[in-house]
DNA sequence: CATCGAATCAAACGATCGTTTGAGCATACG
DNA sequence: CGTATGCTCAAACGATCGTTTGATTCGATG
């Protein structure tokens, strides 16, 4: 297993693009701080002196992704929303591709891993920070998701888009039986996911 | 914090039922052998002597839910495919319900954030581990599934199954923003997550 | 050129990890 | 009674963990 970072880049760079990947493998206990630094090129030290403790360059490598991706969703959804007719499938699909974009790109691309592993680590600590850096992004979502489907209760919405959020962390993952054949390049079977993602979820959330 | 544990319960059950409580709290790497130990009220070297490894024991701890779970699955799909009209939710049915009965009992019944964790982990050795013990449990709800979506392709039908897998492992890990509230029973509780489950997939399950 | 501060380095720190050891205890059997 | 067997126990093993230290390097600044 060779460096996977870009040499060029600095200290504090590599060692965020070798965490993330690293964690993504290993898990935020099971990786290193030994293995991270050598992937990353760096001294032992550097993550102490650079970030502090382990546990701020865990909290570092979600700001910087998880930034990005509220970004994103924030930009798509107001494309969407933005049109003469805004049709359910276009902001689920402002839900979903961002996501599913970045779990395909950026450093080895696994951040969404990292995510759906934290999902499952589950403690309340994470459950705040994700609520403080990610709630507003989901209140505009509901809202809009609640003028698209006035039928709903507002229980019953929150409750879809859980089950929603659920699908979509599983496919991110990438633990489905699915697994993308060999023949089929990446962009393809992306947007294969996001088409059926969306499909799925439309039908859910229009439910009788 | 005191124990958990019955102490009349032999030895080796103690440590079963430490550890799933203890895995699913701080995930297999996170729980030492110490702590459980200590939960458990045994020996510290107890866990080699009955289990011979740590891993080991993270085995056992999956093999014990896990054929209860696919028994409970089996005999419930029996079941409701046996009626004269199987309809989809009832199938959904006895896909989920077992699942999340498990997950609200059994020791501190928080195995299936243990499964959650394990979903995240995302190794091939755990894939194949799972393959093999829930292979052909998966294929027989699959068939059944397909004979109720006769127009559905085989990876249209795959697909759609990944994503209500997803759905439900997504709720039974608890992490969704549905908090149970202190004035529903657990049994109630669960029952409307059952209900929203199978009214969303099989939305989902039947989209066009 | 001299000096200062940021960055990097090898080395070591104490803590904790999974595992092993060998003695001690209890019950069952001849 | 003597011994064999299954189990529990305190103690220790070597390995690895995150973190800290103090020296060293290096470019920028006065």
């Amino acid at each position: 297993m060779g460096d996977t970072v870009n040499s060029s880049a600095s200290t504090k760079e590599r060692i965020l693009t070798a965490a993330e990947a690293l964690f993504a493998q290993r898990g935020f206990e099971g990786a290193s701080l030994r293995q991270l630094t050598a992937a990353a090129g760096v001294n032992l030290a550097a993550v102490n002196y650079h970030f502090g403790s382990k546990d701020n360059l865990v909290e570092e490598v979600f700001k910087r992704r998880l930034d990005q991706l509220n970004a994103r969703r924030l930009a798509a959804l107001k494309q969407a929303s933005g049109q003469a007719e805004t049709d359910l499938e276009a902001v689920l699909d402002a839900f979903i591709r961002p996501a599913l974009e970045l779990s395909h790109e950026g450093g080895a691309g696994l951040f969404m891993r990292v995510l759906a592993r934290a999902f499952a680590e589950h403690d309340d600590s994470l459950r705040k920070f994700l609520s403080d850096n990610y709630g507003h992004v989901m209140r505009q979502f509901t809202a809009e998701f609640a003028r698209l489907l006035p039928q709903l209760s507002k229980e019953e919405l929150y409750w879809r888009i859980d089950l929603v959020t659920g699908a979509l962390t599983h496919a991110m993952s990438g633990f489905g039986i699915i697994q993308r054949k060999s023949d089929v390049s990446e962009t393809i079977h992306r947007e294969q996911t996001i088409a059926h993602l969306v499909r799925f979820s439309a039908a859910g959330l229009r439910a009788p």
